[in-house]
DNA sequence: CTGATTATTTAGAGTCATCTAAATATTGAC
DNA sequence: GTCAATATTTAGATGACTCTAAATAATCAG
């Protein structure tokens, strides 16, 4: 079995992926927070374990085996996240950490338990679709809401933010998954939104409207 | 923070001196399972950190600190425990394994939620004591089935075994927490006894017995 | 109370995950 | 297309935890 340490980088590396094409050194050395050098070596030993494939100076892509490996640790973080915000309470914005640490000490059994509990969920708290005991993970297509316009109304179905501040925050404009963003105006300049939510305006930045994803409902382009 | 593996010595040390006044080198590396050099070397270490008082050639003893951070690392364990049965549907037997790794990936805020859904229970499933959040542990007095006589009835409140295999055995005897013993017969030879519990009749080697811990019901010396 | 046995410690070394510094390859500007 | 800037890899080293083998201390039998 491999480490934590191991499993974060495959988890890290199968993010990188989705969100890149492929994890280099620089993304992975940022991300696992070592040096690049550090990342290197992992890359060389992840790749002797047929984890990834290594092409030199071009970074590293997941084997189908490592995808599975990923997919596993991904399915015990969500299953988690979402056990902590059903049974023992927690807020969306506490529970990404508690998860990360969860995740590796779930046995199959207890994976296994907690999918029973939840009645086969396919979501977490943040709108991520959970990978089946397959490692097979559906892929749900949302508009992010900074492609919507003046007009629009998107709801909410998924927070691409791991962060507990930007959780913390949407929670404060009274955001959360299901709620409706009417888009009264786009500011040309930046980018911010000026939207509608249960009958207050709220301001979103570009940069948050591009990590808030979901199901256009009415209004077009 | 202490790491995984420092926290399961910590741990150890803490058991071994309540089982045997004091832990040494050679009861700390059995039960680690490591060579004796490495139980040293961590006895020293632990003793430079002030977690233990080290007399070389005679073991360690856990300073009032030390006794504080065994007992955290053990309430986790018994609250991850009594979770598993009660929320998750595990067995008895089935748990230990599981809580000896979630034990080390719990944080406050976890324990107390833990603690709040379980409605701050005082035992385990296996009938050990759970230590307060302050690392208070009530000592309660049971005596072992092994001491009791023909005649005697013991109400079972403890098991003091984490085998998997002895718990299981003792569901199959159709033995859990609460039932009565009433012992039939002592063997003199090798001290197995004979006991009725439910109906039934079942035999309880002295070693089994001496694991065994309840209240005397009736019956005397 | 002495010698043999057993327990413990010391010495020296290996592995894993990490680092810094130096060397090498790739990329991008002109 | 060449050279500077940037990214990656290699080399050598460190700390945490582990080992085996050798040295030393404690214990026990006679």
């Amino acid at each position: 079995m491999h480490s934590v340490i191991v499993e974060n980088y495959i988890k890290t590396i199968y993010q990188l992926e989705n969100l890149e094409g492929r994890a280099t050194t620089s993304l992975l050395s940022e991300k696992m927070q070592v040096s690049p050098a550090t990342a290197t070596d992992m890359m060389k030993r992840l790749a002797d374990e047929g984890i990834v494939r290594h092409e030199p100076y071009r970074g590293v892509r997941l084997t189908g085996r490592g995808k599975k490996h990923a997919l596993k640790i991904i399915r015990r973080h969500r299953l988690w996240e979402l056990f902590l915000v059903q049974v023992l309470d927690f807020e969306w914005h506490e529970i990404h950490e508690e998860a990360e640490l969860l995740e590796h000490c779930t046995s199959e059994k207890l994976e296994a338990r907690l999918d029973e509990y939840l009645g086969h969920p396919t979501v977490d708290p943040h709108g991520h679709a959970i990978p089946n005991s397959n490692g097979e993970i559906p892929n749900i297509e949302y508009i992010p809401l900074a492609s919507a316009n003046p007009g629009d109304t998107v709801r909410l179905r998924r927070v691409n933010d791991d962060s507990s501040d930007v959780l913390q925050y949407l929670s404060q404009l009274g955001i959360e998954l299901g709620s409706d963003l009417a888009i009264v105006e786009k500011i040309a300049f930046d980018g911010t939104m000026r939207v509608r939510v249960d009958g207050g305006e709220q301001f979103i930045s570009e940069k948050l409207a591009n990590h808030l994803f979901g199901e256009l409902m009415k209004g077009g382009a």
